[in-house]
DNA sequence: AAGCTAGCGGAGGGTTCCCTCCGGATGCAA
DNA sequence: TTGCATCCGGAGGGAACCCTCCGCTAGCTT
């Protein structure tokens, strides 16, 4: 008997068994804070050292340094995905750039893991799926109540805000003020209001 | 150029010796590839089989990795800076717009090299003044000409373009289209708030 | 409670890179 | 041309990291 047919899912199985669950977990929150540290290249030793597991486990759990990557990028894109819900009940403009201002906060903490991914990677693309699944709707409500100018997409604000964020900014006050320049782009030409 | 005279002394001086000169410049030039190919990364010792010298000419030269990554770094700060010249004749407007544009071509490349110096060093606060100086009367006189708004400053401009550069575009056109974007923010308010 | 097996840890061999060191080569001044 | 201070190249020891392999541990099932 073979475990079933190779799975198309592009995602890391999580383990079955109580303590490999354990492990899995911790490897991914460990994995999490060291590439929000030292960077894509932080050390796989490192991680499993943090997590509190030996590196065969890490191994064993993700064969490759891009398949830990991987499952740490997914983990925080869901977070974020889930967090547009709920956002419908206010108004157009406001739902729109409260969602912003998380994707930022996403943002900002996966430099790292984005300039990895963003090279070629399955994942990413689907993920990228996620996100606009999430967001789009929010901006075509709004360009619909005529609050969003209606010659650009979806894809030009991620590309905005996203690469915005990316940029280093001393105070959270300058960067609440940039990014409401950025978003001040985004308003028709000649509204009034 | 601004500050001319003797540079700080955490500029790697350039040799005096013919051979030794010929050695540093193509050590940086190899550099420049080699960080913009692999990252920041990149080896050493890679950087010296392209310039075709011995890892040793490299060390004497760079003591540190980050002495070779200044070096690089200032190189291009200084081409960009010089950039700024004759876009005094230009509407203010359009100079400011047309700098920003060379400024975009700068940080593309230059993404791996700023994400490391961007922690902590006396190199690139030097660097950053040097930025201001030649972008920051062109932004001044643009918002004195009132065509930008005057409740940002410079350095809230340069966040904004930089960041949004960090993004990767999958095309020119689309990177335009979302400077544009930007810019637009930086126009003052349609009606008075 | 007993057996089966998924899962665990970490030693260890291999690779890559870092950086020092010194005998030999060479530009430059006299 | 000659002398020498400067500069060159790359061998080599050490450190960090990658990843495999296998004897042992401990969940889960019956």
């Amino acid at each position: 008997m073979t475990s079933a047919g190779q799975a198309p899912e592009v995602f890391a199985q999580r383990p079955k068994r109580a303590d490999a669950r354990r492990n899995y977990d911790s490897l991914i929150a460990a994995a999490r804070e060291a590439f929000a540290e030292n960077g894509a290249a932080a050390s796989l030793e490192d991680v499993a050292r943090r997590a509190g597991v030996g590196i065969g486990t890490l191994y064993r759990n993700f064969p490759t340094r891009r398949h830990l990557f991987e499952a740490v990028y997914v983990e925080e894109v869901r977070e974020l995905c889930h967090s547009a819900e709920g956002l419908a009940e206010l108004p157009p403009w406001d739902a729109l750039v409260a969602w912003l201002h998380r994707f930022v906060a996403y943002v900002a903490t996966k430099r790292a893991l984005a300039e990895q991914l963003l090279r070629d990677s399955e994942i990413f693309t689907s993920c990228r799926t996620e996100i606009f699944s999430a967001g789009e709707p929010l901006m075509r409500r709004a360009q619909a109540a005529g609050v969003v100018r209606d010659d650009i997409g979806f894809d030009d604000v991620v590309r905005l805000i996203s690469g915005l964020t990316m940029a280093q900014f001393p105070s959270p006050e300058q960067r609440d003020r940039v990014l409401g320049v950025a978003l001040d782009g985004l308003r028709p030409p000649a509204t009034p209001r």
